[in-house]
DNA sequence: ACCTGAACACCGTTCAAGT
DNA sequence: ACCTGAACACCGTTCAAGT
Protein backbone atom coordinates (compact mmCIF):
# COMPACT_ATOMS: atom_id res chain seq x y z
CA UNK A 1 0.00 0.00 0.00
CA UNK A 2 1.26 2.84 -0.73
CA UNK A 3 2.50 5.74 2.09
CA UNK A 4 -0.39 8.24 1.47
CA UNK A 5 -2.91 5.64 1.28
CA UNK A 6 -1.61 4.18 4.85
CA UNK A 7 -1.40 7.55 6.56
CA UNK A 8 -5.38 8.38 5.45
CA UNK A 9 -6.75 4.57 6.40
CA UNK A 10 -5.05 5.64 10.02
CA UNK A 11 -6.42 9.18 10.03
CA UNK A 12 -9.47 7.66 9.05
CA UNK A 13 -9.43 5.69 12.00
CA UNK A 14 -9.04 7.69 14.39
CA UNK A 15 -11.15 10.30 13.18
CA UNK A 16 -13.84 7.71 12.91
CA UNK A 17 -13.09 6.79 16.51
CA UNK A 18 -12.92 10.37 17.82
CA UNK A 19 -16.61 10.96 15.62
CA UNK A 20 -18.30 7.73 16.99
CA UNK A 21 -17.65 8.44 20.71
CA UNK A 22 -18.44 12.30 20.12
CA UNK A 23 -21.67 11.06 18.01
CA UNK A 24 -22.12 7.39 18.13
CA UNK A 25 -21.99 4.90 15.29
CA UNK A 26 -24.71 6.62 13.45
CA UNK A 27 -22.65 10.24 12.59
CA UNK A 28 -22.80 11.23 9.05
CA UNK A 29 -19.76 9.55 7.34
CA UNK A 30 -19.01 12.89 5.57
CA UNK A 31 -18.50 13.95 9.11
CA UNK A 32 -15.58 11.21 9.47
CA UNK A 33 -14.31 12.21 6.04
CA UNK A 34 -14.16 15.77 6.82
CA UNK A 35 -12.46 15.36 10.16
CA UNK A 36 -9.86 13.28 8.52
CA UNK A 37 -9.28 15.61 6.01
CA UNK A 38 -9.79 13.25 3.04
CA UNK A 39 -13.03 13.35 0.30
CA UNK A 40 -15.48 11.05 1.23
CA UNK A 41 -14.38 8.81 -1.85
CA UNK A 42 -11.56 7.86 0.12
CA UNK A 43 -13.48 6.62 3.14
CA UNK A 44 -14.95 4.26 0.74
CA UNK A 45 -12.19 3.20 -1.08
CA UNK A 46 -10.76 1.83 2.28
CA UNK A 47 -13.54 1.15 4.26
CA UNK A 48 -16.81 -0.16 1.65
CA UNK A 49 -19.26 -0.14 4.52
CA UNK A 50 -19.80 1.46 8.30
CA UNK A 51 -19.34 -1.98 9.56
CA UNK A 52 -16.08 -2.19 8.07
CA UNK A 53 -15.18 1.18 9.56
CA UNK A 54 -16.53 -0.55 13.27
CA UNK A 55 -14.70 -4.45 12.81
CA UNK A 56 -11.13 -1.93 12.17
CA UNK A 57 -12.17 0.09 15.33
CA UNK A 58 -13.58 -2.93 17.65
CA UNK A 59 -11.78 -5.99 16.38
CA UNK A 60 -8.14 -5.41 18.43
CA UNK A 61 -10.53 -4.82 21.72
CA UNK A 62 -12.48 -8.34 20.95
CA UNK A 63 -9.04 -10.10 20.49
CA UNK A 64 -8.65 -8.61 24.13
CA UNK A 65 -11.89 -9.76 25.60
CA UNK A 66 -10.78 -13.06 24.37
CA UNK A 67 -6.83 -12.49 26.44
CA UNK A 68 -8.70 -11.54 29.35
CA UNK A 69 -11.00 -14.79 29.38
CA UNK A 70 -7.82 -17.23 29.04
CA UNK A 71 -6.48 -14.60 31.76
CA UNK A 72 -9.27 -15.21 34.03
CA UNK A 73 -9.71 -18.95 33.85
CA UNK A 74 -5.75 -19.31 34.50
CA UNK A 75 -6.02 -17.29 37.84
CA UNK A 76 -9.78 -17.05 39.55
CA UNK A 77 -12.15 -19.54 40.07
CA UNK A 78 -14.44 -20.54 37.45
CA UNK A 79 -17.89 -18.24 38.33
CA UNK A 80 -15.73 -15.44 39.33
CA UNK A 81 -14.24 -15.69 35.95
CA UNK A 82 -17.51 -15.66 34.41
CA UNK A 83 -18.70 -12.83 36.27
CA UNK A 84 -15.68 -10.67 35.36
CA UNK A 85 -15.71 -11.07 31.98
CA UNK A 86 -18.90 -10.28 31.43
CA UNK A 87 -18.95 -7.30 33.35
CA UNK A 88 -16.02 -6.61 30.79
CA UNK A 89 -18.36 -7.62 27.31
CA UNK A 90 -21.01 -4.78 28.43
CA UNK A 91 -18.53 -2.68 28.85
CA UNK A 92 -16.83 -3.32 25.63
CA UNK A 93 -20.67 -3.09 23.98
CA UNK A 94 -21.28 0.68 25.23
CA UNK A 95 -17.75 1.64 23.50
CA UNK A 96 -19.65 4.23 21.30
CA UNK A 97 -23.50 5.22 21.49
CA UNK A 98 -25.27 2.73 18.69
CA UNK A 99 -22.63 -0.05 19.03
CA UNK A 100 -24.47 -2.69 20.72
CA UNK A 101 -26.83 -3.42 18.03
CA UNK A 102 -23.99 -4.04 15.46
CA UNK A 103 -22.58 -6.63 18.04
CA UNK A 104 -25.44 -8.08 18.62
CA UNK A 105 -26.09 -8.68 14.89
CA UNK A 106 -22.50 -10.09 14.48
CA UNK A 107 -22.86 -12.39 17.61
CA UNK A 108 -25.96 -14.22 16.36
CA UNK A 109 -25.19 -14.19 12.28
CA UNK A 110 -21.55 -15.41 11.90
CA UNK A 111 -21.89 -14.55 8.06
CA UNK A 112 -22.47 -11.02 9.09
CA UNK A 113 -19.47 -8.39 8.32
CA UNK A 114 -18.43 -7.88 12.59
CA UNK A 115 -19.33 -11.73 12.51
CA UNK A 116 -15.34 -12.60 12.10
CA UNK A 117 -14.51 -10.69 14.66
CA UNK A 118 -17.11 -11.95 17.07
CA UNK A 119 -16.11 -15.45 16.41
CA UNK A 120 -13.35 -14.20 19.01
CA UNK A 121 -15.79 -13.42 21.56
CA UNK A 122 -18.29 -16.59 20.71
CA UNK A 123 -15.12 -18.90 21.45
CA UNK A 124 -14.24 -17.06 24.64
CA UNK A 125 -17.25 -17.00 25.93
CA UNK A 126 -18.22 -20.62 25.49
CA UNK A 127 -14.80 -21.43 27.05
CA UNK A 128 -15.84 -19.75 30.16
CA UNK A 129 -18.82 -21.06 30.44
CA UNK A 130 -17.51 -24.73 29.85
CA UNK A 131 -15.04 -24.04 32.50
CA UNK A 132 -18.03 -23.20 34.76
CA UNK A 133 -20.27 -26.00 33.90
CA UNK A 134 -17.42 -28.40 34.67
CA UNK A 135 -17.09 -26.83 38.22
CA UNK A 136 -21.15 -27.24 38.13
CA UNK A 137 -21.55 -23.93 38.70
CA UNK A 138 -23.91 -22.88 36.05
CA UNK A 139 -27.16 -23.79 34.82
CA UNK A 140 -26.47 -26.83 32.27
CA UNK A 141 -29.17 -25.37 29.74
CA UNK A 142 -27.06 -22.00 29.33
CA UNK A 143 -25.32 -21.47 26.29
CA UNK A 144 -22.23 -18.99 24.96
CA UNK A 145 -24.56 -17.17 22.59
CA UNK A 146 -26.91 -16.18 25.54
CA UNK A 147 -24.26 -14.89 27.75
CA UNK A 148 -23.55 -12.80 25.09
CA UNK A 149 -27.03 -11.82 23.75
CA UNK A 150 -27.87 -10.60 27.27
CA UNK A 151 -24.84 -8.76 27.94
CA UNK A 152 -25.41 -7.12 24.73
CA UNK A 153 -28.83 -6.38 25.41
CA UNK A 154 -27.72 -5.11 28.53
CA UNK A 155 -25.37 -2.48 27.41
CA UNK A 156 -27.93 -1.57 24.41
CA UNK A 157 -30.47 -0.41 27.28
CA UNK A 158 -27.50 0.95 29.04
CA UNK A 159 -27.16 3.32 25.97
CA UNK A 160 -30.70 4.18 24.91
CA UNK A 161 -31.14 6.28 27.67
CA UNK A 162 -29.94 7.79 31.37
CA UNK A 163 -29.45 4.11 32.78
CA UNK A 164 -26.60 4.73 35.31
CA UNK A 165 -24.07 2.59 36.22
CA UNK A 166 -26.06 1.35 39.12
CA UNK A 167 -28.93 -0.14 37.14
CA UNK A 168 -26.26 -1.36 34.70
CA UNK A 169 -24.60 -3.32 38.44
CA UNK A 170 -27.47 -4.75 38.91
CA UNK A 171 -28.95 -5.65 35.43
CA UNK A 172 -25.68 -7.56 35.51
CA UNK A 173 -26.18 -8.99 38.78
CA UNK A 174 -29.29 -10.39 38.19
CA UNK A 175 -28.38 -12.16 34.97
CA UNK A 176 -25.45 -13.88 36.76
CA UNK A 177 -27.54 -14.75 39.46
CA UNK A 178 -29.89 -15.98 36.61
CA UNK A 179 -26.81 -18.37 35.55
CA UNK A 180 -25.14 -19.19 37.84
CA UNK A 181 -26.36 -21.98 40.06
CA UNK A 182 -26.20 -21.97 44.09
CA UNK B 1 -63.23 15.66 13.31
CA UNK B 2 -64.65 15.15 9.44
CA UNK B 3 -65.71 11.78 8.59
CA UNK B 4 -63.07 11.73 5.88
CA UNK B 5 -60.41 12.71 8.17
CA UNK B 6 -61.71 10.03 10.59
CA UNK B 7 -61.26 7.64 7.81
CA UNK B 8 -58.10 8.36 6.83
CA UNK B 9 -57.09 8.07 10.25
CA UNK B 10 -58.19 4.93 10.51
CA UNK B 11 -56.89 3.35 6.85
CA UNK B 12 -53.52 4.99 7.98
CA UNK B 13 -53.73 3.06 11.16
CA UNK B 14 -54.64 -0.52 8.93
CA UNK B 15 -51.91 0.92 6.92
CA UNK B 16 -48.94 1.18 9.15
CA UNK B 17 -49.78 -2.06 11.52
CA UNK B 18 -49.56 -3.65 7.83
CA UNK B 19 -46.68 -2.15 6.49
CA UNK B 20 -44.92 -2.24 10.33
CA UNK B 21 -45.90 -5.88 10.51
CA UNK B 22 -43.84 -6.56 6.96
CA UNK B 23 -41.39 -4.70 7.11
CA UNK B 24 -40.85 -2.93 10.34
CA UNK B 25 -40.89 0.52 12.44
CA UNK B 26 -38.63 1.88 10.31
CA UNK B 27 -40.16 1.41 7.01
CA UNK B 28 -40.74 4.24 4.45
CA UNK B 29 -43.44 6.88 5.55
CA UNK B 30 -44.17 7.08 2.17
CA UNK B 31 -45.03 3.24 1.85
CA UNK B 32 -47.84 3.75 4.36
CA UNK B 33 -49.47 6.92 2.74
CA UNK B 34 -49.51 4.89 -0.36
CA UNK B 35 -51.09 1.76 1.14
CA UNK B 36 -53.48 4.55 2.75
CA UNK B 37 -54.04 5.65 -0.79
CA UNK B 38 -53.95 8.86 1.16
CA UNK B 39 -50.89 11.69 0.41
CA UNK B 40 -47.44 11.84 2.87
CA UNK B 41 -49.16 15.29 3.73
CA UNK B 42 -51.91 13.69 5.23
CA UNK B 43 -50.28 11.19 7.37
CA UNK B 44 -48.20 13.73 8.93
CA UNK B 45 -51.47 16.05 9.73
CA UNK B 46 -52.77 12.73 11.75
CA UNK B 47 -49.29 11.60 13.11
CA UNK B 48 -46.94 14.28 13.25
CA UNK B 49 -44.11 11.61 13.81
CA UNK B 50 -43.29 7.96 13.63
CA UNK B 51 -43.69 7.65 17.37
CA UNK B 52 -46.94 9.18 17.23
CA UNK B 53 -48.21 6.47 15.06
CA UNK B 54 -46.75 3.93 16.81
CA UNK B 55 -48.39 5.08 20.14
CA UNK B 56 -51.38 5.23 18.62
CA UNK B 57 -51.08 1.34 17.45
CA UNK B 58 -49.32 -0.16 20.86
CA UNK B 59 -51.69 2.16 23.36
CA UNK B 60 -54.30 -0.25 23.47
CA UNK B 61 -52.26 -3.27 23.74
CA UNK B 62 -50.32 -1.63 26.92
CA UNK B 63 -53.81 -0.92 28.29
CA UNK B 64 -54.53 -4.76 28.03
CA UNK B 65 -51.19 -5.91 29.65
CA UNK B 66 -51.99 -3.15 32.70
CA UNK B 67 -55.23 -5.35 32.82
CA UNK B 68 -53.58 -8.42 32.16
CA UNK B 69 -51.34 -7.68 35.37
CA UNK B 70 -54.45 -7.14 37.15
CA UNK B 71 -55.91 -10.67 36.56
CA UNK B 72 -52.48 -12.33 37.24
CA UNK B 73 -52.29 -11.01 40.38
CA UNK B 74 -56.40 -11.93 41.14
CA UNK B 75 -55.85 -15.14 39.79
CA UNK B 76 -52.30 -16.60 40.23
CA UNK B 77 -49.51 -16.84 43.31
CA UNK B 78 -47.08 -14.24 43.15
CA UNK B 79 -43.56 -15.36 41.65
CA UNK B 80 -46.23 -17.25 38.48
CA UNK B 81 -47.62 -13.76 38.08
CA UNK B 82 -44.67 -12.17 37.59
CA UNK B 83 -43.59 -14.86 35.16
CA UNK B 84 -46.70 -14.85 33.20
CA UNK B 85 -46.24 -10.97 32.77
CA UNK B 86 -42.80 -11.16 31.92
CA UNK B 87 -43.57 -13.52 28.99
CA UNK B 88 -46.31 -11.01 27.84
CA UNK B 89 -44.13 -7.99 28.16
CA UNK B 90 -41.30 -10.26 25.78
CA UNK B 91 -44.18 -11.10 23.36
CA UNK B 92 -45.48 -7.25 23.35
CA UNK B 93 -41.71 -5.80 22.33
CA UNK B 94 -41.77 -8.19 19.51
CA UNK B 95 -45.25 -7.08 17.85
CA UNK B 96 -43.43 -5.41 14.96
CA UNK B 97 -39.70 -5.68 14.13
CA UNK B 98 -37.68 -2.78 16.18
CA UNK B 99 -40.19 -1.90 18.11
CA UNK B 100 -38.33 -2.82 21.27
CA UNK B 101 -35.99 0.13 20.87
CA UNK B 102 -38.82 2.46 20.97
CA UNK B 103 -40.46 0.86 23.86
CA UNK B 104 -37.03 0.95 25.44
CA UNK B 105 -37.14 4.40 25.05
CA UNK B 106 -40.62 5.16 26.43
CA UNK B 107 -39.47 2.66 29.29
CA UNK B 108 -37.14 4.95 30.35
CA UNK B 109 -37.65 8.51 29.58
CA UNK B 110 -40.92 9.26 31.04
CA UNK B 111 -40.96 12.64 28.62
CA UNK B 112 -40.41 10.62 25.24
CA UNK B 113 -43.72 10.28 22.88
CA UNK B 114 -44.37 6.59 24.14
CA UNK B 115 -43.48 7.82 27.88
CA UNK B 116 -47.20 8.30 28.34
CA UNK B 117 -48.11 4.97 27.11
CA UNK B 118 -45.42 3.27 29.27
CA UNK B 119 -46.39 4.70 31.85
CA UNK B 120 -49.06 2.00 32.29
CA UNK B 121 -46.17 -0.52 31.96
CA UNK B 122 -44.16 0.97 34.91
CA UNK B 123 -46.98 0.83 37.04
CA UNK B 124 -48.44 -2.69 36.17
CA UNK B 125 -44.45 -3.71 36.75
CA UNK B 126 -44.35 -2.15 40.05
CA UNK B 127 -47.71 -3.82 41.05
CA UNK B 128 -46.58 -7.45 39.75
CA UNK B 129 -42.62 -6.51 41.69
CA UNK B 130 -44.69 -5.14 44.75
CA UNK B 131 -46.82 -8.02 44.82
CA UNK B 132 -43.75 -10.71 44.82
CA UNK B 133 -41.61 -8.42 47.07
CA UNK B 134 -44.56 -8.82 49.69
CA UNK B 135 -44.77 -12.51 49.47
CA UNK B 136 -40.47 -12.46 49.47
CA UNK B 137 -40.09 -14.24 46.50
CA UNK B 138 -38.38 -11.68 44.40
CA UNK B 139 -34.98 -10.19 45.42
CA UNK B 140 -35.14 -6.89 47.41
CA UNK B 141 -33.01 -4.62 45.01
CA UNK B 142 -34.90 -5.25 41.96
CA UNK B 143 -37.27 -2.01 40.19
CA UNK B 144 -39.52 -2.46 37.96
CA UNK B 145 -37.82 -0.45 35.30
CA UNK B 146 -35.07 -3.80 35.81
CA UNK B 147 -38.09 -5.94 34.60
CA UNK B 148 -39.02 -4.14 31.68
CA UNK B 149 -35.57 -3.36 30.43
CA UNK B 150 -34.53 -6.73 30.67
CA UNK B 151 -37.45 -7.75 28.68
CA UNK B 152 -37.24 -5.22 25.96
CA UNK B 153 -33.66 -6.28 25.96
CA UNK B 154 -34.88 -10.20 25.25
CA UNK B 155 -37.12 -8.97 22.56
CA UNK B 156 -34.53 -7.08 21.03
CA UNK B 157 -31.93 -9.73 21.07
CA UNK B 158 -34.79 -12.27 19.60
CA UNK B 159 -35.75 -9.52 16.77
CA UNK B 160 -32.38 -9.10 15.56
CA UNK B 161 -31.47 -12.00 14.20
CA UNK B 162 -32.26 -15.48 13.71
CA UNK B 163 -32.75 -16.36 17.51
CA UNK B 164 -35.85 -18.51 18.08
CA UNK B 165 -38.43 -19.11 20.39
CA UNK B 166 -36.26 -21.75 22.30
CA UNK B 167 -33.80 -19.50 23.16
CA UNK B 168 -35.84 -16.67 23.59
CA UNK B 169 -37.70 -19.04 26.65
CA UNK B 170 -34.63 -19.67 27.92
CA UNK B 171 -33.52 -16.38 28.35
CA UNK B 172 -37.07 -15.11 30.06
CA UNK B 173 -35.78 -18.22 31.98
CA UNK B 174 -32.25 -17.23 33.03
CA UNK B 175 -33.40 -14.14 33.61
CA UNK B 176 -36.27 -15.08 36.01
CA UNK B 177 -34.01 -17.60 37.97
CA UNK B 178 -32.12 -14.35 38.66
CA UNK B 179 -35.21 -11.98 39.72
CA UNK B 180 -36.81 -14.49 41.90
CA UNK B 181 -35.34 -16.31 45.24
CA UNK B 182 -35.45 -19.81 46.28
C1' DA C 1 -61.22 21.99 7.48
C1' DC C 2 -58.68 18.93 5.24
C1' DC C 3 -55.92 16.96 1.41
C1' DT C 4 -52.32 16.85 -2.08
C1' DG C 5 -47.86 16.39 -3.88
C1' DA C 6 -44.13 19.28 -5.43
C1' DA C 7 -40.17 21.16 -3.30
C1' DC C 8 -36.49 21.25 -0.17
C1' DA C 9 -33.05 19.17 2.86
C1' DC C 10 -30.06 15.64 4.19
C1' DC C 11 -27.24 11.83 3.73
C1' DG C 12 -25.47 7.51 1.62
C1' DT C 13 -23.08 5.83 -2.37
C1' DT C 14 -20.92 5.79 -6.95
C1' DC C 15 -17.86 7.07 -10.55
C1' DA C 16 -15.62 10.09 -14.09
C1' DA C 17 -11.87 13.08 -13.95
C1' DG C 18 -7.67 14.43 -11.89
C1' DT C 19 -2.96 13.75 -9.65
C1' DA D 1 -2.50 3.53 -7.60
C1' DC D 2 -4.99 6.53 -5.23
C1' DC D 3 -7.80 10.72 -4.35
C1' DT D 4 -11.52 14.02 -5.12
C1' DG D 5 -16.02 15.79 -5.05
C1' DA D 6 -19.86 16.39 -8.17
C1' DA D 7 -23.81 13.74 -9.24
C1' DC D 8 -27.39 10.63 -8.34
C1' DA D 9 -30.69 8.25 -5.36
C1' DC D 10 -33.57 7.91 -1.48
C1' DC D 11 -36.31 9.34 2.13
C1' DG D 12 -38.05 12.57 5.72
C1' DT D 13 -40.53 16.80 6.25
C1' DT D 14 -42.82 21.16 5.04
C1' DC D 15 -46.02 24.19 2.88
C1' DA D 16 -48.43 26.65 -0.96
C1' DA D 17 -52.21 25.59 -3.67
C1' DG D 18 -56.38 23.13 -4.27
C1' DT D 19 -60.98 21.06 -2.89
Amino acid sequence: MRADARRNAERLLGSAHEAFGERGVHTSLEDVARRAGVGIGTLYRHFPTREALLEALLGQRMLDLGALAERLLATEPPARALAEWLRAVVQHSMTYHGVAASLMVGMLDETSELGVSCAVMRRAGAEVLAAARRAGVVRPDAEAVDLLVLANGIAWAAENSSCGQPRIDRLVSILLTGLLVA
